[in-house]
DNA sequence: CTGAAAGCGCTAACAT
DNA sequence: ATGTTAGCGCTTTCAG
């Protein structure tokens, strides 16, 4: 592989001068630089990253923390956040790692191999971004809003999300509902949980401990929910499930033993997800803004590692009711 | 943030037997290498990547060319693939880059930020693999088998899988056969269609122009078809789909116009996404091994990184029929 | 505007 | 078994 000092003989200058070229220094004679680049492309030349992020102590890169690459939501996040990342010339660093101390971070920051973290990971009391804020490290939670918390975040809001869908479901005659949420340790689905709450109590609306089934984000627990709900008493007005998959595998379940959608019940997600759209399933949900939130948190990224030493930023935003045939009215 | 003099300090040693230490060198006494251990975790230390890197000139890292974040079954394959990463200690770097000719890959190699190249990238004709192979760098190319190309292949035999579904259904008696593919520049799709041909050729079974049409690897695809088959006259037996999620909009734009599945006509996919087996589908599909397609993948990369030069070598995966009912029978 | 010299943190020879 | 020395390829003073 060519060095620079191969560039420099060629070109017929110091090896610093080629370094200067490469980074674009103003103070060097055009025709200079001119012989430097033709050198440079005649042998192919890519400077050695290595050397580069040795001597710069900084790798040009970011790493993303990731422990839920099945989600469904999750490749729209990251083929956005490495658009944004290639649009500013970072190099990406995936981690697979459900541990929420997020070892693989540690160790990839303190090894010098990214100047940055992306935490997606979905598991609430994760230490991660704290420890590696806590060292100066630019951390960004993307779609998780963690309280006590000192790092910046970028997340829909999943709270007032659910509060909208049960006033939705309400204002809609809904009022007697069933829940079927993801699990507890997670922090969408409790968030989502919490506003939905939070409205049925300023209501006055009581659901039945048999009627709020937590569970796993995924088609089988909305599958066996439904199951339940068919033997704990008679249909409730509407369910909402706290990810749309869940009621993919709910509806599933409902149909299969007869229940008529929205007819029998009404049925509404969380999440927005592509599919939701879909003729078998049609299912109204609250779309969340995953590009939009994937590069909002790469720019917030790029600006601490850019030096930004201002206030820590919570970044909300809205997501938006989309209405289809699970909870068609008039 | 720590270095190994620091560690050698604390220690009372030099710097190269903190080295040694962390290289797990065994001509080390055991009492020193003890001092050392606790030294390092002390002060929390880790090696520097980079200058690690740049003295031994191996990275320890793998880049990953994916320019089809979106399609279904990705999401399967990046999930293996870092899982087999990390548990060779291997780092992982991706990129989203379309180019056929993988610039990012080349950057990335000539730059020293990985060992060794994952392919994932579904367009044929690129000449990334080829380009880098030329250089001595070990590349797998996963997920499809181009034509002379001279670098290991793991991938399902999309062509034995196009025949072996035409066999299928021309063995169940359904003749009359209409296809909905995938774009004619990506690589399974068109072997597939080989294969479905094939089969078609040795039987004498013919398929007219109108009802073999080719367009995205997507649902809407799928869903406009519909609506040409139903347009060109009658239903045939059999429509066979290059992949699970035209079929998924392909039964969609069916139903939608009265048309029965498997009643009216059968119905059949390709991939075998864990969807297709949901009620609203329930779709007859070849599974392919995508995880042991990943697994396989990066072990013959982690060979080849390791200075295997043996002879080029091509693992192809049979899929497995998953019969369900979109074409029951019987 | 350009070159000479130093050094980032590590590993690999070499010396003891 | 351990320490000393050198150098990977680059950027950054410092001279000129």
């Amino acid at each position: 592989m060519a060095t620079s000092r191969d560039v420099a003989r060629i070109a017929g200058v110091s090896q610093p001068t080629v370094s200067r070229v490469l980074n674009g220094n103003p103070r060097v004679a055009e025709e200079i630089r001119q012989r430097v680049v033709q050198a440079m492309d005649e042998l192919g030349y890519i400077p050695n990253t290595s050397a580069k992020a040795m001597r710069t102590a900084r790798s040009g890169a970011v790493g993303i923390v990731a422990s839920e690459i099945l989600n469904p939501y999750f490749p729209r996040l990251l083929d956005t956040l490495t658009r944004e990342a290639r649009a500013r010339d970072l190099g990406v660093v995936l981690w697979n790692d459900a541990d929420p101390a997020a070892p693989m971070a540690e160790a990839g920051v303190k090894g010098g191999v990214v100047d940055g973290v992306v935490f997606t990971a979905v598991l609430a009391g994760g230490q991660g971004p704290t420890l590696l804020a806590e060292h100066g490290v630019p951390v960004v939670v993307v779609n998780r809003a963690e309280a006590n918390c000192p790092v910046d975040h970028v997340t829909s809001d999943h709270e007032a999300t659910g509060y909208a869908s049960a006033a939705y479901l309400l204002d809609h005659g809904r009022s007697d509902l069933a829940v079927v949420a993801g699990p507890r340790d997670s922090l969408a689905s409790p968030a989502r949980e919490h506003g939905l709450r939070r409205c049925l109590d300023e209501r006055g609306v009581q659901v039945g401990e048999e009627r709020w089934l937590v569970g796993t984000t995924s088609y089988e627990h909305g599958l066996a929910a439904s199951e339940r709900l068919l033997r704990s008493g008679p249909m409730p007005g509407a369910v909402y499930c706290t990810a749309d998959v869940i009621a993919f595998g709910l509806m599933s379940g409902l149909r299969r033993n007869g229940v008529r959608i929205p007819e029998d019940v009404w049925v509404m997600g969380n999440d927005g997800l592509p599919m939701a759209a879909w003729d078998a399933f049609d299912l109204t949900t609250q779309r969340q803004p995953v590009e939009e939130m994937a590069q909002r948190g790469l720019e917030l990224l790029a600006q601490r590692m850019a030096g930004d030493a201002g206030a820590t930023r919570r970044v909300l935003l809205p997501t938006a009711l989309e209405v289809r045939g699970s909870t068609a009215h008039a």
